[in-house]
DNA sequence: AGACTATATAGGTATCTGGCTATATGGATG
DNA sequence: CATCCATATAGCCAGATACCTATATAGTCT
């Protein structure tokens, strides 16, 4: 276990919540599951908390518990603007840890399609 | 969250322990990390409990327990030989749901490459 | 059959997780 | 400056998780 397991494991321990795996879905295609905003945009500036805590019936500083676990596995990262704090997902480190998860356990032979294959 | 989301749901929580996911990586690659077995092939049988046991450091029980949890989430199958149990990952499955989370997370445009596109 | 071996189950405990309410913080607004 | 608004923090509690030891089970071997 290097330190970009260690990544790994914790971009695994943040979706594997049901909730938080909801709401990181939600914010990969905002604009199919929240109305407009007047003071940020959807896909440029992110999702406010008001939203996602109204969606997915939760209380706030509950919805605000897990962005921040969301945000220290480096899924999310947020924006202040006005009052508002905008949500918006990290795509490109979500790419990367999907990659190392799958370097992890996607090699399709065991031990790298020598003699061992099944 | 339909029942493939959940099955997803279920592996994202089987691997995000870094036991059952350092043990999960064991088995895909069992000839790098284990010795010859004498009553069962390492790849073709799996990996028995004993050896896992040993190399976690771990107790018996607590490794069957992981080995239960890998195996609900379908990530492995057992097969007893003589005294020994065996356990071998089951490869379709894991690209499944690896595959099956990409499709939840891995969409590089937000909206499928609409106007939303950053 | 009886002893032995490897794994599974039972049961107990400490810690982690996920939710809540109440309150604090930090900007915006009048 | 005072108020108000959205979010963050503090503190609490219930349930889940992860480990352990002790014991049961199921199969092997003499």
């Amino acid at each position: 276990m290097d330190a970009d397991d260690e990544s790994i494991l914790a971009f695994l321990k943040a979706v594997s919540s049901r909730h938080r795996l909801l709401i990181l879905t939600w914010l990969l295609a905002p604009r199919q599951h929240f109305p407009p905003q007047r003071d940020g945009d959807l896909v440029e500036d992110g999702v406010c908390v008001g939203f996602i805590t109204e969606k997915i019936g939760m209380s706030q500083p509950t919805v605000t518990g897990h962005m921040q676990i969301l945000a220290e596995a480096g899924l999310v990262t947020s924006r202040r603007i006005k009052n508002w704090v905008f949500y918006r997902p990290c795509r490109d480190v979500i790419a990367a840890r999907l990659g190392g998860l799958e370097g992890l356990l996607g090699a399709a032979a065991p031990e790298g399609g020598g003699p061992d294959a099944q």
